[in-house]
DNA sequence: TTGAAAGCGCTAACAG
DNA sequence: CTGTTAGCGCTTTCAA
């Protein structure tokens, strides 16, 4: 390994006019500065990152911390993220909690210890105290931790209100929520929009619980399917739950969109892939991961931040779970 | 943040038998030790990884560099990688290298900057050379690299004649492929195990270039359906093609498997998720995971290891785009 | 058993 | 403009 020394030695100079070439620091001649150039190229010396981010107590890394790494919503934010973390010459390290709170906890307190320059959590099931204590720049990304932390969200309410209206509008009479796990903020909220519009609409509604999973999803619809079978329109927390809804449906011989109507929410890929594809709710996913990186890479770099708390708007995508008004009238 | 210094002084011992205690390592009378622990939990010292890493030229981390995290495939690989790691107390950071051979290159050299102790690639467009030159301990998973490289992957031949073999024993006269990338051994290898099949049968075939993504398979699955109406049966490489394969399938007023039978290949969790649900070729994606991981920790270790190369083998997983053979009868 | 001190590779005073 | 030197926090000789 080439150090900064043997660039010194072969560039006659000492290690600190080495390092200011480096870092384009402090007064270096014309005649150092190629030297050490030359130097450097036909060392192929490329500085020691440890080194520096021990000196530095900073490593130009973003941490991002994902809840479940295999439901694809997720790598989508972590591709905005890294997008936009790489235009600022910030590198980030991805981290699956694995749903795991333990993991959750070692992996914050890891990053630390690798002087990451701040963490975006995209979990809460830690408290604010203990996340708080950690005393890295944080952001909260799709998920609520507390206010004193910068939190980017989407209108989950406002979908939420969206998409059931949408149900409504496509002549649902009773219409099924599978709503995300309880005690998480962003799946209370789209639980609230849905209940604001049906009983402002007096239509039959019903809950059921699905978390985010596609196998619960199925289990869940399938029950409620049982002791309903009146329900003709399904508003699915995520897409992936959307997915577990219409292979119950399709399982117990009903048809979609013909008998069952159904909405998804996330808007990823994913929901294209299905047959027929999936209406659903699109959360601007791009824009959620890259603005929380800005945000981040704000704080770290303590800038001024317009705000702590962003909640970026939703958009209805109709595809052919739901069918459009016109065509039942 | 309270360093070792402290912790020495609070126990008022030297940094030395601080260090000793830290690491079990030398002489240290049972007195210094229950002082030097004390003092530990007292000022909640934990030692700083970084300067560690700087001394130890070894972080106990092991990268992880996948092509498209956005494929379910990968991440399903990245949670076996990250388990059996763990288990040995390595942690892994995951790079997605996104299809770009920049990204590729620069996580390398960011990875061996930061003193991994060894990779993971799930990539193959860099060179044997390139990789080579890196000086990290490597292992290749689910790509070829070169044969310097260890490797692990799946019997990919063999998978796609199973795959071949149940489409005509389910009844296909005219069967597509739809291939992976050229070039990519994982994807030549099933075109060959499809070419070897047909041709013993003596069955139609044709073959469409789909790569592994979803749009170009649905264009190239609606292409070669037009120009060949009697195509019956379609083999795609993964099971995210496959999903483009039932779109066009379905999008062309055909019925799956009634018309039309499909196969994927992979066994992610996704194909469970489509209606109707995918038959597919199952790679054995947590063993490969697994497998890699446990010799890459091996390497670094220096632990002796039993072969370079693992070809572990899949199975068919019959759902409902294809029909058994009995029902056809 | 223990501690002093050198050094991992780099940066930044400080003095020249 | 440039070099010397003292660390960043930790580990490990080496001598006591």
């Amino acid at each position: 390994m080439t150090t900064i020394r043997d660039v010194a030695k072969h560039a006659q100079v000492s290690v600190a006019t080495v390092s200011r070439v480096l870092n384009q620091k402090g007064y270096v001649s014309k005649q150092a500065e190629e030297a050490v150039l030359a130097a450097i190229k036909e060392l192929d010396f490329r500085p020691n990152a440890v080194a520096r981010t021990l000196y530095n107590k900073s490593s130009r890394m973003i941490g991002l911390i994902l809840p479940d790494i295999t439901n694809p919503f997720f790598p989508e934010l972590a591709r905005a993220v890294e997008d936009i973390a790489l235009t600022y010459g910030y590198t980030v390290v991805l981290c699956n909690a694995d749903e795991d709170i333990k993991k959750e906890r070692n992996y914050l307190e890891a990053l630390k210890q690798k002087y990451v320059d701040g963490i975006i959590l995209t979990t809460n099931q830690l408290s604010f105290a203990e996340v708080d204590k950690v005393g890295v720049p944080m952001v909260a990304l799709d998920r609520i931790i507390g206010d004193q932390i910068p939190t980017v969200v989407s209108a989950n309410k406002e979908g939420a209100e969206m998409a059931t209206t949408h149900l409504i509008e496509s002549g649902c009479k009773f219409i099924a929520h599978l709503r995300g796990p309880k005690g998480l903020a962003t799946a209370d909220d789209r639980l609230h929009g849905f209940r604001k519009v049906v009983e402002k609409a007096g239509v039959a509604s019903i809950v059921g619980e699905a978390d985010f999973y596609f196998e619960k999803s199925e289990q869940v619809t399938r029950d409620l399917l049982e002791q309903h079978p009146s329900i003709d329109g399904i508003f699915a927390s995520s897409d992936v739950t959307a997915a577990g809804a219409m292979k119950a449906v399709n399982r117990m011989g009903k048809r979609v969109p013909e008998d069952i109507q159904i909405i998804g929410y996330d808007g990823i890929p994913f929901g294209e892939m299905l047959v027929p594809s999936l209406t659903t709710i699109a959360q601007p996913i791009y824009e959620m991961g890259a603005t929380a990186a800005r945000l981040l890479i704000k704080l770290i770099e303590k800038k001024p931040i317009e705000g702590s708390y962003f909640e970026l708007s939703t958009n209805l995508i109709v595809r052919e779970t739901t069918k459009r008004k016109e065509e039942i009238e």
